[in-house]
DNA sequence: TCTGAACTGATCATGATCGAACAATCCGAC
DNA sequence: GTCGGATTGTTCGATCATGATCAGTTCAGA
């Protein structure tokens, strides 16, 4: 069918229909989240006619928020002839944006932003990357080279020497520079740069606690460290166990970088012994994809989830696709791209004089079916609370 | 009167007819609880006929507090050609506000707000309190009582168990809450309050590496822990000792707490003497008062400021008042102010939906007379840079 | 250039929602 | 008690949102 689409924050997608206007609404996120869209794919998405969506993309087209094209909608093109002679076309900025995934996460975050850029008259262009500092500071100087811009919005790698220089160097540039779901860390001065994240310690946090009040006592952790958040997952993990009283050294943490696709089957396998091993009846998992394959590993094994072994996700991009539906920590993702667009104009316009934001946002927790009910064999499911 | 209606959960459908304007303020409830609204769904909820909710939509659509759709409403969307172009029509909030102190520092926080809350047609009703979590509590519950307030600044004290309890009941009142220049702590998941504060740790840090690159190797701080802000402050010293390779455990670090007004001449006469044993020349001093005093006592004593001791105060509320001027950091307290009632007026009118906001804004550092020139006697002066 | 597949727009049918006019009710003032 | 204004409910034809059908158009590959 469609290739991963990235399923917008509907929570159940085809449920509850909607309201003409945030149909179009929807239609306009998916839009500045992708560039593109095909009536086909947005008319499965939301569960309405494909002659529904023509005459959304129309009513738009008039209003000149989309360009048509044979077969879907494109955002706003200046070769769009047909497009209304209105002509309110007067960027103030134009906010250059590089963003280390196209596919995953950050087309909602690149949504958010687009949506807080047309609301005070900015351009976005955006570009996507790699989890590399070299690309990512390549892919800034192409921004910086071809194109005017007067700001930058930037979720690079911040790992290693290579982050730590890339960092430094940001901060020398002549324009304001935005991180977006990155810290500058402390150690390095970086007393220009401003940032906007989300509390992935405290998401982690959440769920652990919402596993312990549907009873679990021995929770574990699988993450992927090749994610710069993963860090943080752990660390609100960890913390929560001791909030809880939870030992964290004989808690399962698991981490699933660098083990190839071929392999997932066995270390999965090994998860679960693991679980077994240490009665661990709940697993918070980062990044959901993998949390998508880890619950669908465990009905393979005949695993009851969540009866024998209850699942949360992170991220909340496929989570609710599983069966059964997984509950997820959801970053607040549309906010974080909005949030920075508003850092970065505010800056632009107010100058040095502002001073330094830096702004962390709480995530959700979305909470489905592979968490609730506690352990089945458990004699002290319920019996606290916290 | 209404015949029962079907007995709904939960609510209060049959029990007692609301006036319009409650009813219009549920309806607000629920949209922004939910994004939006039918009318088919709220009328039978509040067991009124749909016409009636009907106007109410209408109304609330004409002052551009909801979008008009066909089958209900939904919160204001741009893509709403409807909406009225007047203006964002402002509600105007009352804000309760509760600050530590009426004499220092905090005035400029307050008037910050005041400006803020002019161009959003919010009024603040501030109350002085004390540094002191009963007092807090007293103080706002006072504001709750005699005033119908939207939402709620404040400044508490955070500190041992009262502290803590004292936010847990901030985080249960009904009403939205900022705290202004406190953070939850994350052992307590408070998790619904927001926060808007200075980095006092960056503000130490910045002021320590300003001392270093005058050229001064051994740094002290004198802090009054008293003060919610000193532990940060130290934090960020500590930090920056660490980062520049200053042995902290040598370094002089003084409390001044509990010293005192007589007995100040000779706790100061104690650390000039600590200061030359360790051959410390320069001290970062929290709160300015203190290191105006601390200036004046070394005058007094014969010791050259800034040639044989160099100071940086904290806070920047006096410290040009000394002879010669003190360097300080400044915090950047009307920005403070600002944002918490930007933070307030937010998560009033957009609701739980929004994600809880938690800023830090850096401080700026403004250098006078009495750090600048770098230890007279000393041999190294200068010869690195950092 | 041709051709099949995909896309588009016009038209109509259907069910739900909306608005205007009028009736019923409640509330406070005199 | 009763009067007037404000609020709410009822009815019914008008309006709107959506989907189905089908003929015309566009696209992409041969």
């Amino acid at each position: 069918m469609t290739p991963p689409q990235s399923p917008e924050q509907g929570a159940e997608p085809a449920g509850k229909s909607l309201f003409s206007l945030q149909r179009r609404e929807r239609l306009m996120d998916e839009l500045r989240a992708h560039g593109s869209i095909t009536v086909r794919a947005i008319a499965a998405e939301l569960g309405v006619s494909e002659l529904t969506i023509r005459r959304d993309v129309n009513l738009l087209a008039v209003e000149g928020l989309v360009s048509r094209v044979h077969g879907g909608a494109t955002l706003p093109s200046p070769l769009d002839r047909t497009a209304s002679m209105t002509r309110p076309q007067t960027n103030r900025y134009s906010i250059g944006m590089v963003v280390p995934s196209l596919d995953y996460y950050w087309p909602q975050v690149i949504s958010g932003a687009r949506a807080e850029a047309d609301e005070r008259q900015a351009k976005i262009l955006v570009r996507g990357s790699t989890y590399d500092a070299a690309d990512n500071r390549q892919q800034v100087q192409a921004l910086l080279n071809t194109q005017n811009i007067n700001g930058l919005i930037v979720a690079p790698d911040i790992t290693g020497e290579a982050g730590r220089e890339l960092l430094r160097w940001l901060n020398s540039l002549p324009i304001p520079v935005v991180l977006a779901e990155r810290r500058s860390p402390i150690e390095i001065p970086a007393h220009r740069l401003e940032w906007v994240a989300t509390d992935h310690a405290f998401g982690a946090g959440m769920a652990t606690r919402h596993l312990w009040q549907e009873g679990h006592r021995k929770i574990g952790c699988m993450t992927d460290s090749n994610s710069p958040t993963s860090a943080h997952v752990v660390r609100g993990w960890l913390q929560a166990l001791g909030a809880l009283r939870i030992p964290a050294a004989q808690s399962v943490n698991e981490d699933s970088a660098h083990v190839p696709t071929s392999d997932r089957a066995e270390h999965f396998d090994r998860i679960l012994q693991l679980c077994r091993e240490t009665d661990t009846t709940a697993m918070l998992v980062h990044s959901d994809t993998q949390a998508v394959a880890f619950v669908q590993h465990c009905v393979d094994r005949g695993v009851d989830v969540p009866g024998s072994m209850a699942v949360v996700g992170y991220d909340d991009e496929v989570a609710y696709l599983a069966e059964p539906a997984i509950s997820a920590v959801r970053p607040p993702k549309q906010y974080v791209g909005r949030l920075a667009v508003q850092l970065i104009t505010a800056r632009i316009s107010e100058g040095p004089k502002r001073p330094v934001h830096r702004v962390q946002l709480n995530p959700d927790l979305i909470v489905r079916d592979s968490s609730l009910g506690g352990p089945r064999s458990s004699a002290h499911a319920l019996e606290d609370s916290l």
